[in-house]
DNA sequence: ATCTTTGCTAACCAAATGGTTAAACCAAAT
DNA sequence: ATTTGGTTTAACCATTTGGTTAGCAAAGAT
C-alpha cells in the first residue's frame, strides 16, 4: 500500500467516526503513521482529503442501487434483493450511512454536486415499473415516492441510529446483529404484504 | 426573555445546523446578540451548554413517545397516532432528528445517560401489547422488536435523510411538504396492511 | 557524474477558538 | 447614601489547528 494509500484510509477511517469539523488532521497522520505535511502534500487541504473520502464512500452506494433499480427483476424481487444486498454492504460499513447523511446535511451542496456526476441514483425506472404493476393489478395503488422511502427508511435507518436503537431497545451488540440479520427477509416481507393485492 | 433564555435558544439553533464540533461560541453569541462571556458565565463551558440544549431536545420526543406507547389504544390506533404526531412535531423541528442521531453516535456516552434517567423510553408495555395481538389472532406473527424499528425508521428517516432524500427523488421542498403530509396516514396504512391479519 | 523530479521530515506560523479576568454597571436591600 | 449581589463588557490568554517552508534523500533522467 503506497502511503497515499495508507492516507486515504486513514481519513476514511477518522472522518467516518469523527465526522469532518472534529476530525484532526493530526489524528489521521497518526492514524496513518505518516508526516501530517504528507497529508497536505497528497490532498492538498483537509477540505480535498474530506471530499475525496466522502465521494468514495458515496460511490460505493450508488452503484449497487441503481444495478438493482434497473434490472430486469419484478418489483417484488427487486425489493427482496435491494434490501437483503444492503444490509449485508451497510453491515460491512458500519459508519457509512450515518457519515454520509451526517455530512450531507452539513454540506448540502454535496448533494448538487453529486447529482451532477453521472454516478448518481437514478429511481426513474423503478417508479415507472411500479406504477405499471400497480395498473396490471400485481400492486395495490401506492405512490411510487413514498415505496421507495419506505425501502429506504426501513433498510438505512436501523444502522444510521444504530447508537440510539440499540438503547432504546435495550439490546447488545450481538442482539443488533441477530435483528438486523432477520431483518433481510423482514423488511421485504413486510413491504410486499403491505402492497401485494 | 431573560439573556440566559436568548442564549440557551441561540445555542439550539447553531448547535442543530452545525453540530457540536463545527458550532462556535462565538456564532452563539452573535446570534443570541449577547458577549460571549456571558455564554460562559451562564453555562461554564461549550459542552455543558451543549449539553444543556441536547438534553431538552430529547426530553421533548420523549414523553410523546411514552405517552403514545403506554396508553390504552389498540396497537393498529397507537401506530396511527404515533406516525401522524411524530411527523407534526418534527414539521416544527426539522433539524431535531439528525441532530439527536449525530450527537448521539459521536458520544454515545449520551445514550447511557439519558437511559439512567426517568425520562427515557419505554416501549416494554407496548411490546406485551404486541405479542397479545398476536396470540388473539389479530395480528401476524412479526417480531415487537422489528415492528418497533420499522415504525421509527419509516418515520423518522426521511427527515433525518431528508437531504438526500430530496436529492434522490428528485423533489423541491414544497413537495417534500406535500409528500410528509401524505406520510402521516401512508405509513401507519403500510404497516396495518402488513400485519393484520 | 550531474541534474531534476518526487517523496519526505522537522520546525515553524498565523489564525481561530474556548475560556478567563478585572473592572464596570445596576437594581434591590440596608 | 452605601453596600451588596448578580450581571455585563472589553481586553486578554493559552492552546489547538490547518497549513507552509526550507531543506534533505533517493531515484530516475540526461
Amino acid at each position: 500500500m503506497t502511503n497515499e494509500e495508507k492516507i486515504f484510509e486513514a481519513a476514511r477511517k477518522v472522518f467516518q467516526k469523527k465526522g469532518f469539523a472534529a476530525a484532526r488532521m493530526q489524528e489521521i497522520a497518526d492514524e496513518a503513521e505518516i508526516n501530517k505535511a504528507m497529508l497536505h502534500y497528497f490532498f492538498r487541504s483537509k477540505e480535498q482529503l474530506f471530499k475525496a473520502v466522502f465521494m468514495n464512500a458515496f460511490g460505493q452506494l450508488v452503484p449497487q442501487m441503481n444495478a438493482i433499480f434497473n434490472s430486469e427483476d419484478t418489483v417484488f424481487v427487486k425489493i427482496e434483493k435491494f434490501t437483503a444486498n444492503y444490509i449485508d454492504f451497510v453491515n460491512k460499513n458500519r459508519f457509512l450511512p450515518a457519515f454520509i447523511i451526517q455530512e450531507m446535511n452539513n454540506n448540502p451542496e454535496f448533494v448538487t454536486e453529486i447529482l451532477a456526476s453521472d454516478n448518481k441514483p437514478k429511481p426513474d425506472y423503478f417508479s415507472k415499473q411500479i406504477e405499471e404493476e400497480i395498473e396490471k393489478g400485481i400492486l395495490k395503488p401506492i405512490h411510487p415516492k413514498q415505496l421507495l422511502l419506505d425501502i429506504f427508511s426501513m433498510t438505512v435507518f436501523p444502522f444510521v441510529g444504530q447508537v440510539l436503537v440499540k438503547g432504546i431497545l435495550n439490546i447488545s451488540e450481538e442482539e443488533f446483529d441477530i435483528l438486523m440479520e432477520e431483518r433481510k427477509k423482514h423488511i421485504a416481507q413486510q413491504i410486499i404484504n403491505a402492497i401485494k393485492k
